[in-house]
DNA sequence: TTGAAAGCGTTACCAG
DNA sequence: CTGGTAACGCTTTCAA
């Protein structure tokens, strides 16, 4: 692979002038100008973004973890980086950690050592302390899906607990008094915090959730139809269900109706997400809507602009809210 | 952010020295090393990744280049890739290009300027001789889901023409013998095979497919809609469609369904991809199988180890099969 | 308008 | 076992 040094050797030119070339600097003469540019293709000269980086001390990626591109969740996560990316045609340099602190940290060090511009981090596992000192570390640093109070402003969340109100007050508006809800068996915040957004509106209606009309179980479409089955054989009566997430509510839709009942007609299901599947399954799924990919595109902006002038930028922080999308497997209750 | 320097002049050794330490290299003082190890840790010292890259040539990370990851089949394409990066402790960098040369040739370019390891490449837009040559240069480059005979020992792909043979095969056996398709209007090489592939298995059997029920479409649900309102409007007989992809199947048996036909039992349907939907709609989709996933591992390894024995490797390159999925859209013809 | 040279953070070779 | 030093490919003053 063709340098600098090449170039300038063949077109008979020193270094200095080639790079002023490459990188469209003034004070050019148009016939050298013309020169090096020809050389330059006849060779097939590419400029060494590692070098580069070495010696302006700035490179052209952003870091983005994320714990596998598979899930479509983090899928379109990964996209809404990219496109901010793009638009600053910068690339994504991805670093997948499993769900563990220590894969985590793995992630986050390689990326540091890739003297990424700025990262985007999902991170479930990672102490808040740990995460805060890694933030004065890293001035390009964002957490996305995680709120933590001091830097706040490093922050792109979402509001759960308001999301599980959302689904309160809809099931409310169709008339549902006797609830079930199907959680994630990991009790990390997300589910924690919907579930109890959920019973807070349901309380303010006066209405309490049965602590056995809930179930835990692996946040899969398997796992929901394994809580179905718990909540079927329970005997209790339940006109509706809050589910943790789109796979389980469609798993629990599948064994509703595997068991004779009919959804919307005689049990409601609402998800959480609105991932792809949820307009393709049948009903189509009612849920609540995470904006992930315009959260990700704001937290890669917000990475950026952390970067480039590290002291202003006072904002709060960014808290989203899920939006309920009414599809098919909510109705009123007959 | 400290350099290796910093920590040479704190634990008052040479840079020689914690370069040696960072890389685990031999012959250092067991004091030497672990005083070193210490100031590294104090300082928060990190090596440089671009330093690193420079001066042995040699990078620590696998570019890919896809449409986009919100594409479930692109998604799982770079996962299969991130798998293997990680079993060789290597990142992703993600390039994405739209769907046209100028912007595969971009891509490809970033990549080259960060002068990764080795590349896999997703290209359908660039002509054969220009991905000729590129692979002439970069001798970690593979192609997937392309076959140019030349290059052949750097593609990785599916036997398009194949995977029809196998869905007639598969109608054929359920006693259709009546049978639409409905393909891409994009007719680059992939719908092209698989139509050739169906039309000359159902040729053997005698059975030649009628042009009239070849609909042309967007490859997405709402084109799949389409082409089967033009289907069912041509008033010509059928009780199967053979689709382009999931999506568009999908699309079919919803129009298919709206109109009063019930799938499998009045029409059969047959979907290509295997995408995560598949499995969720109703009916769950008979399809083939696209082992995008294996084959994406397949060629992240095929490119390190043409980068690392750039002479050996025989291997004629890696043509995979699709395979069929019997879920529930098919059924025998009543 | 151009060139010379310093230096970015490392590695690797050669001495000691 | 340890240190000195020449690269790696490039950008960026400073002079000319």
């Amino acid at each position: 692979m063709s340098t600098i040094k090449d170039v300038a050797r063949v077109a008979g030119v020193s270094i200095a002038t080639v790079s002023r070339v490459v990188n469209n600097g003034p004070k050019v003469g148009k016939k050298t100008r013309l020169k090096v540019t020809q050389v330059m293709e006849e060779l097939g000269y590419t400029p060494n973004a590692n070098a580069r980086a070495l010696v302006t001390q700035k490179s052209t990626t952003i870091g983005v973890i994320v714990p596998a591109l598979t899930d479509p969740f983090f899928a379109s996560l990964a996209n809404g980086v990219d496109t901010i990316a793009r638009q600053h045609n910068m690339q994504l340099l991805l670093s997948t950690a499993q769900q563990d602190a220590e894969s985590e940290r793995a992630a986050i060090n390689l990326l540091i050592e890739q003297r990424c511009h700025s990262i985007v981090m999902h991170s479930k596992k990672l102490p808040d302390d740990e995460l805060i000192s890694l933030c004065e570390k890293i001035p390009g640093l964002v957490l996305i899906d995680r709120m933590i109070d001091v830097i706040k402003h490093k922050c792109v969340w979402l509001d759960n607990e308001e999301g599980g109100k959302i689904a309160a007050r809809h099931l409310l508006s169709l008339q549902h008094h006797n609830v079930a809800c199907i959680s994630s068996k990991y009790q990390i915040e997300d589910p924690t915090l919907r579930l109890r957004g959920f019973s807070q509106e349901l309380g303010r209606a006066g209405i309490e959730v049965n602590q056995k009309l809930i179930e835990y179980a692996e946040p899969n479409q398997q796992g929901g139809e394994i809580a179905t089955q718990h909540l079927l054989a329970s005997g209790h009566k339940f006109s509706a269900i809050f589910v943790y997430n789109d796979a389980m509510a469609i798993g629990a839709i599948s064994t509703l109706e595997d068991n004779g009942y009919r959804v919307p007609a005689d049990i409601s299901v609402i998800g959480f997400d609105d991932v792809l599947i949820s307009r393709y399954s049948r009903p189509k799924l009612t849920t609540l809507h995470y904006p992930i990919e315009s959260m990700a595109q704001r937290a890669a902006q917000l990475s950026l602009d952390l970067k480039s002038n590290a002291s202003e930028s006072k904002v709060e922080g960014y808290k989203y809210l899920p939006r309920l999308v009414k599809r098919e497997s909510t109705n009123v209750k007959y």
